[in-house]
This record gives structure tokens, C-alpha cells and sequence, in this order.
DNA sequence: AATTTTTTGTTGAAATTGCAACTGTTGAAT
DNA sequence: ATTCAACAGTTGCAATTTCAACAAAAAATT
């Protein structure tokens, strides 16, 4: 990696930015090296990809929701939902009630097998942070939950 | 081992996962909620991709570097930053100098338009921080920094 | 020196994603 | 009541990403 050699900052006005410093940056590769770490324990025991894993926890968490409610609440795309939902139904996780009322409405909810699934990988979820937070100790992963939490307030008023 | 038999509700067997307090999940809506907000600067400026902007600003950082430094930097895979470069090289955005001693090397650097280009976007990199932090304040955006800064350390020893 | 292994970087093909267009349904406005 | 807009969800398609295989060069092994 070049440090000084002909390209000094004097040279180059624009160049005290660090990538690694960089918010956005910091970010995605922190959200990539959690992701890695712990969707292997869903993808490796069930094949099951983020957006199924989103919503098989969206639905182990409310017991019943809409599509809608889960774009919400998973923060992704309808197209996601919608196909992640079809993924979930075909190995028999997932059932479709129609709302009597509204013909547009599905509502979905977890089969049995989709509960055993759940109740299968929730304790990971929750062992997985339980380390990370051992690792870190308990003041930094507080502030890092209060950093967070903050910057999530932030960035849903101005997107 | 499980508590009863009777498995009723969905919020009976393993569910105080809430998906919106779990780490990975925030992590990755943040990446996405920052991401989408900054990538909107070089994507519509100048048609550029994320794999893209992080080759012009780690190249913009070091003046020059190979392929795989970039690859590390940028902790991107192989194959996007090799599609990257080769993108950023079609719009004579960078050049390529073969190494003398070792002819699988290539050294990367930014033409002038290509540092032209940085030159423009890096500006808007740091005022989109400054940005975050005046709307944050000081105290918080310390929290965060803390947070990510230590959650970085751990997970690079434990991937 | 000849072989094997590692490293650097590229490429083809499959899987994933995101956008826009679409169907079918409800609610609102005229 | 009829038209128009809004909403729930799906699907086609193009762009992106990922994976594995690859070529070329250097390093390591024999």
C-alpha cells in the first residue's frame, strides 16, 4: 500500500477521507461480517436465506401477519417477502389464511414444522448475540446499542 | 429442557427474539438505510455502483495500489472489484501500469479525471457525516463510534 | 531443472436482487 | 353506479452478485 510516496495530501485536497473511517463504509462491512458469522447456522441446517429467515422470525415473533406487516417489520422489499413467503409455504412452514373481509389480504402464519423450525433456531439467534456481548463487554455494548438506537431514530426522520 | 407440552401460542416456546432488537438485523437495515441515502450521490451523478465508489475512494485514498490491496481495503470480493476497475477503466476513469517484476501485478491509479471525480464526491462523503452528527450530537455519535470501533475488533478475531 | 503449490486476476454461468409492470380487489369521487 | 385512484401481492426481466473454474505467473518443493 503507498503511503507518502508522490501523492501527498497537498497534492490531492480532497483526500482525508479514510474508507475505513467511513461511516456507510463501517456499516455494510460490519452488517456483512455479522450476516456471514451467524446466517451460516439457518443456511447450513435449512437451506433458508436471509429474506426466509426474516420472515419465518417475523412470524415466530407476531404468530400471525399480512405480507404488508412483514415488509415492515423486516425493513425489505414486498418482492422479497413475497417470494420469501413462497419459499416457506412450499416446504410446508408457512400457511395462508384469506381475510374474510378483504379478498386482497393474506394472512400467514407458521405450521407447526414452521414453529419447530423457529423454536430450533431462536436460542442461536439469541446465544449469538449473547457472545458477541460476553466478547465485547458491557459498556462498549452499551454504547453501541444507545449508537445505534440513536442513529436509527436519525435516519427515519431524514432518508 | 422445554417447559410444557401444550405449544399454543407462537409467543409460548422460544420467542423473546424480537427481530428489530437483534444485531444483525439492525446492523444491515442501518447499512441499508446509510447506504441508500449516500449511494444516491454517486449513482446519480455519475451512473457509478457501490463496488465502483469504493475502488475511486480507496484509490483516491492511496494514489495507488493493486487489485488485491483494494480487495482487502475495501473488503469486497475478487470479482467485484475486478469488474469494478475494469468498469471505472472503460470511462477513463483509472489506468493500469503492469508491475515490472511481476507480471501477475497490476498497479492501479486514478487519471486525472478520475481524481476529478473523487475530488467532487469526497466532499459530499464528509458532509454526509457532518451531517449525521449534527443531527446526532456529540455524546452519541461517541457511543457509536465506541461501539463499532470495539464490535470491529471482536469480530475480526472471532469470524 | 522439473514439478507442484500458491498467488493474482479474469470470466461464465447460476442464483439473487430490484424495478416496473401487472392482476385482482377495495375505497373514494364524481 | 361508474369511474378513478389506492392497495396487496405477484411476476417478468434486466442488472448485480456469487461461486467455481480458469489462465498466467511466481514461489516452493522435489
Amino acid at each position: 500500500m503507498a503511503t507518502d510516496t508522490k501523492t501527498s495530501k497537498a497534492e490531492d485536497p480532497a483526500a482525508d477521507l479514510a474508507l475505513e473511517d467511513f461511516l456507510p463504509y463501517r456499516l455494510n462491512r460490519l452488517a456483512d461480517l455479522v450476516s456471514r458469522s451467524f446466517s451460516r447456522i439457518y443456511r447450513e441446517r435449512h437451506g433458508m436465506t436471509r429474506p426466509e429467515w426474516r420472515v419465518l422470525a417475523s412470524l415466530g415473533q407476531f404468530g400471525r401477519a399480512t405480507a404488508s406487516d412483514i415488509v415492515t417489520h423486516s425493513s425489505q422489499h414486498k418482492t422479497k417477502v413475497s417470494r420469501a413467503v413462497a419459499a416457506l409455504e412450499k416446504r410446508g412452514w408457512l400457511k395462508r389464511e384469506s381475510d374474510e373481509n378483504d379478498r386482497r389480504v393474506e394472512h400467514l402464519e407458521l405450521t407447526r414444522a414452521g414453529r419447530g423450525i423457529y423454536a430450533e433456531l431462536a436460542p442461536f439467534a439469541r446465544s449469538y448475540e449473547a457472545a458477541v456481548f460476553a466478547e465485547m463487554g458491557d459498556a462498549d455494548w452499551q454504547a453501541l446499542e444507545r449508537g445505534l438506537s440513536r442513529l436509527e431514530d436519525c435516519l427515519i426522520k431524514r432518508p
